[in-house]
DNA sequence: ATATTATATGAACACTTATTCATATAATAA
DNA sequence: TTATTATATGAATAAGTGTTCATATAATAT
């Protein structure tokens, strides 16, 4: 491997990369937040607690699949602060953790041309 | 599993959820895109290339790793759409492929409270 | 033509992860 | 207390994925 024939125009991006570049832990933790939102029954749980606010009982009517499951995904998401959890008398309810989550996804679906 | 004492206040959350829930096919097109960006090595990729476009050499260059790791990297970032590529010469001169992914990035950063 | 340089790619291995099944915890009711 | 309901969780299995190594392709130079 040996350098490109555009070292006066772009060499400067490579320096500019090395130095601007996040550490690594940060670079885990973005990793990990796009990682947690990259399921699609992750995302089916998103886009149904855009809805409102529900216990695992309603989430698993709207979502499909078993309670198992679907209680499995929730930790992942509560973990991952993407969603946080309530304890109403026996139930637990979920809602979605903050406002970027729900922007996340919209531009998500704009970038891929889908109305959501 | 049965159901829980918030009846009134939000079965119809679930029932809304199901009404607007996206198809499996925009669900995995989500998933897959947010797939792409959820590795650490792709996401410093996609750092690099915020500073302009660059061959291979320089992205190896700036993100570290050997260049056949960074290649298949490339690939699964051309293929998401992430990316682009175009030829010149000998070389293959990468670039973000549009602005949502920067806004991407930067609504991730401000979610984790970093300033990238 | 052959050699060199830049990039891509197939196979293999190690590692991660989503689901299922069975069971545990925690709250409430009787 | 015991029973029931709601939710969580550990273990196991199956599927997916990132890296390495070796090699292939494609452009250029000699």
């Amino acid at each position: 491997m040996k350098d490109c024939g555009h070292e006066e125009e772009h060499a400067y991006s490579a320096a500019r990369a090395k130095l601007n570049m996040p550490n690594e832990e940060t670079l885990s933790s973005l990793a990990a937040a796009f990682k947690t939102i990259s399921e699609p029954s992750r995302l089916k749980i998103l886009f149904a607690l855009r809805q409102g606010e529900m216990c695992v009982y309603h989430i698993t009517e709207a979502v499909g699949g078993t309670q198992s499951a679907v209680s499995h995904q929730l930790r992942v998401l509560r973990e991952g602060r993407i969603i946080k959890a309530r304890r109403d008398g026996q139930n637990i309810v979920y809602s979605l953790a903050d406002a970027h989550v729900v922007a996340l996804l919209a531009l998500a679906c704009e970038h891929l041309n889908c109305n959501f």
